[in-house]
DNA sequence: GCGACAG
DNA sequence: ATCTTGTCGC
């Protein structure tokens, strides 16, 4: 009804395959060009079996990657968890948590997979053609394509395959652990992706704006971050 | 037909 | 995704 809401439970996943069809067209992967000064980190949580779901978006510095301000909201969703269609789910909550950014971040880093999808339509590339802001998807699993164990080196990567075709990378964000999984979304290209995801790498297998965005969206989940935006003072808090 | 299957 | 104690490896 609102038409500053995005709506999707009630459609059936036909429908939903042909809203990823259209908004395809509006992806584009072209080497990102503007120099990056802030990367948001962007999750969701919630209880289990519960309809309501917490949505965050936490903005970090790119030079030192500490958290600057956060975004959260409490929502609502019916449609299910779908592989392959995740955004359906999640994306409606996010972009509320967009709308209460005041100055949106240079790059979003979501959890989920970005054009490695079987329509390239991830929740990363979902997010980006529907906001038309710059993204990437950073999963801790495979959904769609090919790949080979990177080496065990934190920085260590293998490409994510459809046929002849990058889709995306599995990286060894963290030595000795499981890789995670990179892809462009929106506004920039597979080479951007890996990029960013090496270089917001830390002591964690999360690369940090995932790692702080789930983070932060669990402690609001659990009552111990207020819903809204909220700026963190310079030398305050974590 | 069977297995795989983000969060 | 979330529920949870111990346990194994570095």
């Amino acid at each position: 009804m609102n038409e500053n809401t995005t709506h999707y439970d009630d459609l059936n996943l036909a429908e939903a395959k042909e809203i990823q069809n259209e908004l395809r067209d509006k992806i584009n992967l072209d080497p990102l060009i503007s120099p990056i000064t802030t990367i948001a980190g962007a999750d969701i949580s919630l209880n289990r079996f519960s309809e309501i779901i917490f949505a965050g978006i936490v903005i970090l510095r790119y030079s030192d990657l500490q958290p600057i301000a956060y975004s959260m909201v409490e929502s609502k969703t019916s449609f299910p968890y779908v592989p392959g269609f995740l955004a359906f789910r999640e994306v409606p909550a996010l972009v509320q948590a967009l709308q209460q950014i005041p100055v949106k971040p240079d790059v979003f880093m979501i959890d989920g997979h970005g054009i490695a999808h079987p329509r390239r339509m991830g929740i990363a590339a979902h997010f980006g053609a529907l906001t038309g802001t710059v993204t990437m998807g950073c999963a801790k699993n495979i959904l769609f394509g090919k790949w080979h164990e990177p080496g065990i080196q934190k920085g260590d990567y293998r490409p994510i395959m459809n046929k002849e075709e990058v889709i995306g990378y599995a990286l060894r964000s963290k030595f000795k652990t499981n890789p995670v999984f990179i892809s462009p979304g929106n506004r920039m290209s597979l080479n951007d992706s890996l990029d960013i995801a090496i270089r917001c790498a830390g002591n964690y297998r999360l690369p940090e704006p995932t790692r702080r965005a789930h983070e932060f969206v669990n402690l609001f989940r659990t009552g111990k971050l207020k819903e809204g935006y909220h700026e963190l003072t310079p030398q305050l808090l974590f």
